[in-house]
DNA sequence: CCAAAAACATGAATTCTTCTCATGTTGACG
DNA sequence: CGTCAACATGAGAAGAATTCATGTTTTTGG
């Protein structure tokens, strides 16, 4: 490959001035530079690009044919140029979130409303996970931060920053024999139907910190995928679900569902913003982890700040 | 603009092999090449392009924007250079065409027929001229080659091509009484409406070569843009047309009109192509010029070959 | 877990490209 | 037909990219 974006540029520069000369001191280099520059093009290709001695400028068919590449390239390098400079400053990137934990949807909306048009230039995404295990995808690079109330293992390069704490309740129906209780043992949920969203059971709170432990499985389980699905289920009695007691705060006054504690000191899990350790320290990143924490710390009801 | 056509080359290669050397050697570089240009890329943009001392290779956000640029741009360029590579070497180009004689759209469509499968590579096309006039487009370099019947002052740079004779008869009605005479003469129009393309009169042979010397004038004048309609008027006896023989031989049988000598020894005119000089010996055009005479001389009843 | 290998990074020297300078040619215009 | 502006060209200078030699890090296989 011989063609350089020098050339493309100079084509440019030489068709908006209409001669060399002037496209030279445009380009900031000396007419007899260009001049050097289109005899290379020229004899490379074997083929004029301009006819030669005769003024005004007239291009050959190979000369219209290169210029129209330059103006299609030119621009799109000089866009992809300028967006890469502005993410080394900070102030624009790519914010590809997703969330191991599945009823953060609730309160990662509205901050993520605040969060939009005070950094406008930065490329917003939200996935749920289903598909992929979100931590693995973040080391990669396939996404920019994951939402988990697990700093797993560390694979190395990623920081878990601490958003806040809430209680795992366990959602009941009113009517269910369960309600009177003040709080759950593992053994209580034996012979109850178990619903879930569909992921597997290790990355589920109640199975790996309290029902696992004790070496206990309730009776059934089922899924649903959306948090009011799961709702709607436990109210008519076909089962409980483990639900943080912000999301089952939202819900309680609707249907006629009561939280339990799991265990007598409850069920306390801290909620976890991880991203790359290159990624710390970059406004737009740190700009989004502030308001995560500080807002939903504010204005959750039932979550306390972290540590 | 630091960013170059390199860079972009050297992101898809690593980005297809995987790692840097067996990147860099498909690129005929060194390892240590790739190293620094990958190091300068990032410094000057102050943003990583792949997470470092990581393997597997993995890219940066920043990094796949660039990538992303790559994948657009790259093949686009290499598309055109071997475009104009091929231009060079004459197997390949651009044949605008333009013609001055309205007529000659008969004979050059099925020229045009024969030419393209034998010359897939050229892009071609034709225009009538009605609203340019052909040789300074020509000049220009907005065509390539015009077919013109008028040498016409040099404007420096052209070659005319004679491609063959033919005769300009004026086609009447055979219920005309001009219908019965050998040849006209000038004033034997005055009291005729002629029909015409509709062209300035001086780009008319009819007017610059017969009725103008003469200081003649027709009584009216109308025009028609295509050869069927003007054959049509004529027929119906609503007025006399100028057409080359060839042209009028293919609309005598059907249409009840008689083609008659202007002047006692005929108005013969040679038909050109016309090119800038640089393109004469490029394959592509001599071959058409080529086809255009040879063909035309032997399939065109009436026509003589040129000179 | 260690050793060996593979992949990557880096500084200095070298090679190659591209630019400028000085000057010669050419074309346009009065 | 002479003058001016634009363009061309060769030689040398400036600068950039590459290589070489070598050091560091990561992976892998025993």
């Amino acid at each position: 490959m011989f063609l350089d974006l020098r050339h493309l540029r100079a084509l440019l520069a030489i068709h908006e001035q209409g001669n060399l000369s002037q496209a030279a001191s445009t380009l900031h280099v000396t007419q007899s530079a260009l001049s050097h520059q289109l005899r290379a093009l020229e004899n490379h290709f074997d083929t004029p690009l301009f006819f030669r001695r005769s003024r005004p400028l007239r291009w050959t068919p190979a000369g219209q044919q290169l210029l129209e590449l330059a103006r299609h390239i030119v621009p799109e390098v000089e866009r992809a140029e300028s967006a890469l400079r502005s993410t080394g400053d900070g102030q624009q990137g790519r914010l590809h979130m997703a969330v191991e934990c599945h009823s953060c949807f609730e309160w990662l909306m509205p901050t993520l409303d605040r969060y939009r048009p005070e950094w406008p230039q930065v490329e917003l995404d939200l996935s749920m996970g289903f598909s992929f295990h979100p931590l693995p995808a973040l080391y990669r690079g396939d996404v920019d931060l994951v939402i988990t109330s697990d700093p797993e293992a560390d694979l190395g390069g990623l920081t878990y920053v601490p958003l806040f704490r809430y209680e795992m309740l366990l959602a009941v129906a009113r009517a269910s024999p369960l309600a009177t209780r003040d709080w759950i043992t593992p053994a209580d949920l034996a012979d109850q139907t178990l619903i879930t969203y569909p992921v597997c059971p290790e990355r589920l709170d109640i199975f790996s910190r309290f029902l696992g432990p004790a070496g206990v499985e309730p009776a059934q389980r089922r899924t649903a995928e959306l948090t009011v699905m799961l709702v709607q289920l436990v109210a008519n009695n076909r089962g409980v679900a483990a639900l943080p007691n912000w999301a089952l705060r939202e819900y309680q006054d609707q249907a006629s569902i009561h939280g339990l504690a799991l265990g007598e000191s409850g069920l306390w899990s801290t909620l976890y913003a991880a991203v790359r350790n290159e990624d710390r320290g970059k406004a737009y990143v740190d700009a989004f982890i502030r308001l995560a924490r500080d807002r939903t710390a504010e204005t959750l009801p039932g979550v306390l700040p972290a540590r």
